[in-house]
DNA sequence: ATGTCACATGTTATGTGA
């Protein structure tokens, strides 16, 4: 195992997510990211492999630790650290009858992070769309929870919602998509309305910023994407911000994802 | 409506999920 950290010797702490797209299938460019990037904090999702199948020892040879939550063919979330991380929470609270791995949760050099990875919905209206709703729902419930917890916490992954206009490239063809409705919009508008900080956005107040670009008629090329993955700080964290980006150049790698890292940069305590 | 990609089935294509 990579040597642990001492948490109070760190200045600063490089946060990242990335939706992955199937862990196993983009091993190379997942490591090679994380050498050019070298992140602290990794937060991946859609690993698309079953707990057993995580590429453990390739990540830990690259010197993370790591807690993950796999099944078979779809979702998976999982957390990387340079230091060691204590799980909190594996699942999201609130329905013991979903047992979709979309939700890790770990104590990581002092903050609470979370990896998550919220329903897409489509096809909207429909059962998909009516999970997707209640997820959301469940999630905002367990932020007010960890919020009252009054420690550090970042929440991070791919929420699966371009929250305004903004954060998806001008067009009429996702009008109908489960990612731009006016219900997920509002539910995302409600967390950053109770506290929590859209780092990205707060940087970067009207710029348009993706993260996505589907396979579809070369939309990379074009830079016709959306920002779906978002990291949101708690009040404590907020002044802590340095900066934040998007590692688009990874999107256009051969046997890319088709999402890019999201990353941040918050001072220390 | 379409586009692309990858997976699972028990295929040599098809559906499904994103």
């Amino acid at each position: 195992m990579p040597p642990t950290r001492i948490g109070s010797a760190r200045s600063q702490l490089k946060i990242a997510t990335f939706n992955i797209n199937n862990i196993n299938k983009r091993l190379p460019n997942l490591l090679a990211w994380l050498k050019r990037a070298k992140p602290d904090v990794a937060c991946l999702q859609e690993l698309k492999c079953e707990t057993g199948a995580f590429p453990e020892q390739s990540l830990a040879r690259a010197g993370y630790h790591a807690a993950w939550e796999g099944q078979k063919s779809w979702n998976g979330v999982a957390l990387l650290a340079r230091s060691r991380l204590i799980v909190t929470r594996r699942f999201l609270p609130g329905d013991p009858k979903d047992q979709q791995a979309r939700y890790i949760e770990a104590a990581i050099n002092g903050i609470l992070i979370a990896s998550l990875y919220m329903p897409n919905g489509n096809p909207q209206p429909g059962p998909k769309f009516d999970y997707k709703l209640a997820w959301m729902k469940r999630f905002a419930r367990h932020a007010a929870t960890l919020k009252r917890k009054g420690v550090p916490v970042v929440l991070a992954g791919d929420f699966n919602v371009a929250p305004t206009e903004t954060d998806i490239y001008p067009t009429k063809s996702w009008e109908k998509d489960a990612l731009v409705q006016p219900e997920p919009r509002k539910a995302f508008a409600k967390l950053t309305e109770t506290g929590w900080t859209d780092a990205i956005r707060s940087l970067n107040p009207d710029k348009r910023i993706y993260t996505f670009w589907t396979y579809w008629r070369n939309r990379y090329e074009q830079d016709r994407g959306l920002r779906l993955d978002h990291v949101l700080l708690s009040a404590q964290l907020q002044p802590r911000l340095l900066k934040g980006g998007v590692d688009r150049k990874v999107r256009a790698e051969s046997n890319a994802s088709d999402h890019a890292p999201v990353w941040i940069e918050i001072s220390g305590s």
